[in-house]
DNA sequence: AGTCAATGCTTGAACTTTCAACGAGGCAGG
DNA sequence: CCTGCCTCGTTGAAAGTTCAAGCATTGACT
């Protein structure tokens, strides 16, 4: 009888308790883990978490190169962050931009040798990282159900239908 | 016979296939989320997540006031960026500083009446927002499972012992 | 070819976060 | 009371992110 009632704005459907405290749950692990990843890595690679993801991204493409709006797609980022996050990393000389053969408005993003070097160099640190924080503590029954959950709520907000906002 | 040779440097237990898949879910599901929620709350309340984060504590503690230090706890995040962000959201009009009674190198955070309503407005949006993208998606057993993991992660995370880097 | 909307990427300004340094107050020991 | 150290919270600068606007190219339509 709480909801749905006639008249004024519709009754919010609040959380229940338990959902409550998943939800705290969720917001204070997620927090502290990224943040405790971004320090891990401004220490051992002096760059951010986001930054570092890069670098990976681009280690996997075919010759280690990407186009702008594939990467930031791939990695989740607005271009426009991209764009900025790749002006710091051509800085540090671990990335470097070529022009698009195939279209003139195109970018590619290119993980310099340099680039690689320092990600093998702290590739150790920060799988340990992610490991000693998470896939060490949990049980391979909740490995499976975390993937499991995050594809669920990964599919919930991925815009799928082709409607994409990385225009942003 | 690939971990643990005798020679160099320990060869780095790297993630199995499933595990680099859980990890890439579970980074591209919470930056999509924080994205989305961010956005939202910008949108509705004018205000980025984490800010919205620290007048729902307000709210909920006694007198609507919280010490600095325990609220950046609270919020998990360090006494630098309460004070930024305080700083804001007083001149928003929602908070507002008090001096401590107890401790005169205290501060005490208090929501203000505008800030309650601020709260209130914006409350059942988010709350739909957050159960349309977890929530509602979930099965009961994920849910509760989501809450055990991340009460898992939490606990590795947090620096029980008594050495608090909240200091930072 | 000529037009016009859409795409690819960049830019600068405003805002948020981090980092290191600081001033002020508390607290303990002499 | 004085000394030295710790905690509370703030500050300014540097780094990162967002937002809206912008330029160049492309693609489709005529």
């Amino acid at each position: 009888m709480t909801n749905q009632s006639a008249g004024g704005p519709p009754e919010p459907r609040w959380l229940s308790d338990e959902e409550q405290g998943v939800w705290r749950a969720y917001l204070h692990a997620t927090t502290l883990l990224e943040d405790h990843l971004d320090r891990q890595l401004q220490r051992d690679a002096g760059m951010p978490h986001v930054y570092y993801g890069l670098l990976v991204h681009l280690s996997q493409a075919p010759r280690h190169r990407l186009r702008m709006t594939e990467l930031a797609q791939d990695a989740k980022i607005t271009r426009s962050r991209l764009s900025h996050a790749v002006a710091r990393l051509e800085k540090n000389g671990w990335v470097r931009r070529e022009e698009c053969p195939s279209d003139k408005r195109g970018q590619l993003a290119v993980l310099t040798d340099e680039g690689y070097e320092m990600l093998k160099r702290s590739a150790p640190g920060h799988v340990a990282a992610v490991r000693a924080a998470i896939f060490d503590r949990l049980a391979p029954e909740q490995v499976a159900q975390l993937g499991d959950i995050c594809r669920t709520i990964q599919a919930g907000l991925q815009p799928e239908g082709g409607d994409l906002p990385w225009t942003r």
